[in-house]
DNA sequence: ACGATAATGATAATTCATTATCACATAAAC
DNA sequence: GTTTATGTGATAATGAATTATCATTATCGT
């Protein structure tokens, strides 16, 4: 990826325009808009140089296909809607989680996942 | 699944005697010891079957196959070990995590993954 | 113990996300 | 503008977890 193409600008503008991480389709779609016609290879082939230049990174919600978001992002956590599918970044953090685990367990980092219904749903619910 | 079994009977203690969640692949390997030579086909059938009968329950962690933990266990968390991949459950919560949402966010569940090093791996850490 | 039929074991098939292939298009160096 | 090699699009291939298939085994009502 040393060439700057229209679909390559296209997904990165994705990635960064959004605020909330992004599921390879998601991106797809959003870069289709920039760059029409092209193909989920594109996309993945993006992802994987994007990942390696540390421009994005990787977010993992459990269950789900990994999401990617820009880097840059300090520590943040995730709140899934369960109408929409929508994950949005929540910024505020619960921290020292320490005490929670045993006695002689470290606690290096963690994940916290969020479930509920976003601010949209709840006062335009989609269908079901 | 309405006769009983020696291999179901011995993925059903696997699971209970467990005081973690585990892969199919760990299922199989602790039901193995009490009904040897069962396949992993069993183990799969024996899952669906069990979580149909509410029996059992799954967990899933952030880019992990799912796994699985006898149901009756209240509102719980997990502490994910990087050095020997073992998934503790963790009994404290943070808990009342509703004013980390935007304001108009209902949150109704949510779900923590603690990462670091158990007691086992801080004193005795295993081969790289 | 017998017989009907559900469960198992071995393995093929499926599913679905991701990756590789290859002919063609298109940056960028000249 | 021409050249050259990288990037793309379409699609086939891959990988890994899960599910279906089917002959065989074993449970359980009789």
């Amino acid at each position: 990826m040393e060439r700057i193409t229209k679909q390559g600008t296209a997904i990165l503008n994705a990635i960064k325009t959004a605020e909330r991480p992004l599921l390879a389709q998601e991106i797809l779609d959003a870069a289709t808009a920039e760059a029409p016609g092209m193909g989920i290879a594109t996309v993945y082939r993006n992802i994987k140089s994007l990942l390696e230049n540390g421009l994005i990174g990787t977010v993992y919600l459990p269950g789900e296909n990994p999401r990617y978001e820009s880097s840059h992002h300090h520590h943040h956590h995730h709140f899934h809607c369960t109408l929409c599918d929508k994950v949005y970044d929540i910024h505020d953090c619960p921290g020292n989680l320490q005490e929670l685990a045993p006695d002689g367990f470290q606690v290096d980092r963690h994940e916290l996942t969020l479930y509920g219904t976003c601010g949209t749903c709840r006062l335009n619910p989609p269908p079901p």
